[in-house]
DNA sequence: CGCGGAATCAAACGTATGTTTCAAACATTC
DNA sequence: GAATGTTTGAAACATACGTTTGATTCCGCG
């Protein structure tokens, strides 16, 4: 599948179906004509409906893997490296780079949080599994450091504390369009994922932070 | 739609089957073999998927929402009475009515939390529409109890953090079983509802009560 | 017993889906 | 510019879906 004007109309039209309808609501008739190529460009370019599906993850988490590994990097942290990062930086550092992923078409990046988001949730084995194999490296890396830098949690306490960040995350942008249709006046339009994010931020800090005690049943 | 059998057969497969796969994965055909009743059992009892959809959400949710009302009456917490309730009374008030929803097969409790979430992430026109005319009251009351208690957050604010709250529990709720499967050694089976809650609150506490200012860009 | 409405059943309906086919158009190379 | 390989195009394919039909069975009541 060589990189093609066809190849890019497709991915930019199921990116966005995917994203507004989920995978299962959206057929191969639905993209194609959106993007103006024939139906049978699909099955030509990228093999089957499963296999854009996939592509279409790759062409955004790319970039996105390659920022958080870079800012990594720039910051000098490294796995087992001399300066450990705070919760918060590594939050931070996180989600500046998902806000960063670069993008085609105007409608930005809330489009990949929801799809993130739709990735957890919608039961696409085959999604979950060419994930799993594909960025596990990203994601073991970001699991480490969350681990540095809360040694005072029990192993369990920050396993469940982990997911409730990863759902609040995901669940967040996988509605976040709705949300802001319900929160606006129906008179500003667009959804700003950075104010989000940055109500996010000290939300999931203090989740993660707080102290297990505070619990009495 | 008498109450029958039949109708109790198609909606313990449903509701099994949709937690498991989501709507529009699931077909009648595995439903109705799943219940082992006839294909045309379900659009004889209840006339659509769709419909049945609702109907699966209204078995719980009817109960559900008692539950919760019940609990303010008897803590004697009105909406403009007295006594205010704190934000953790509300929270505990609630996850303990989440607990308590009375179940048919031992999957449990769980399963409803994982409905919840999917009704929130798969885009079900038909279902958000009838959820929201259905148990508006019930909503509103929880959203009425949070802003009385959390008088220091502006109306933006709030509303963000409700959402990641209902995400984190949606969310989290909704994967408990895969969850569990990946943190115990494959040794102990079945997921405690009840220990992810008592890891659950804290977590959302925190998270609700957090100062703004601990955001820093 | 016999009637009548309710529930079941197998079968078919129309439609939409992902995928395949194969000829035509296009591009590239010698 | 003919030959070759790649990409498009319209059409058909097989399959799965939700729904409908009409005959048949079931069951309570007079």
């Amino acid at each position: 599948m060589a990189h093609s004007e066809t190849v890019d109309r497709i991915l930019d039209a199921a990116e966005l179906l995917f994203a507004e309808k989920g995978f299962s609501e959206t057929s191969l008739r639905m993209i194609t004509s959106k993007a103006k190529v024939n139906l049978a460009a699909v099955n030509y370019h990228f093999g089957s409906k499963n296999a854009l599906i996939q592509a279409v993850f790759s062409r955004f988490l790319g970039p996105l893997s390659r920022l958080m590994e870079q800012g990594l990097k720039e910051k000098g942290w490294e796995q087992n490296g001399r300066v450990t990062p705070t919760l918060e930086d590594i939050i931070r550092l996180y989600t500046r780079s998902l806000l960063r992923i670069p993008t085609n078409h105007e409608a930005g990046v809330s489009i990949f949080m929801r799809l993130m988001g739709l990735a957890y949730t919608q039961s696409q084995g085959h999604l979950r599994r060419y994930l799993e194999q594909e960025y596990a490296r990203t994601f073991r890396l970001f699991m480490h450091f969350v681990k540095e830098s809360t040694p005072e949690l029990s192993k369990e306490e920050r396993f469940w504390r982990i997911q409730f960040t990863m759902g609040s995350v995901a669940f967040t942008m996988s509605s976040i369009q709705q949300l802001t249709e319900i929160l606006e006046d129906r008179a500003t339009a667009k959804a700003d994922p950075e104010a989000v994010v940055n109500y996010l931020v000290p939300y999931l800090l203090a989740g993660l932070q707080a102290s297990p005690l505070k619990s009495k049943m």
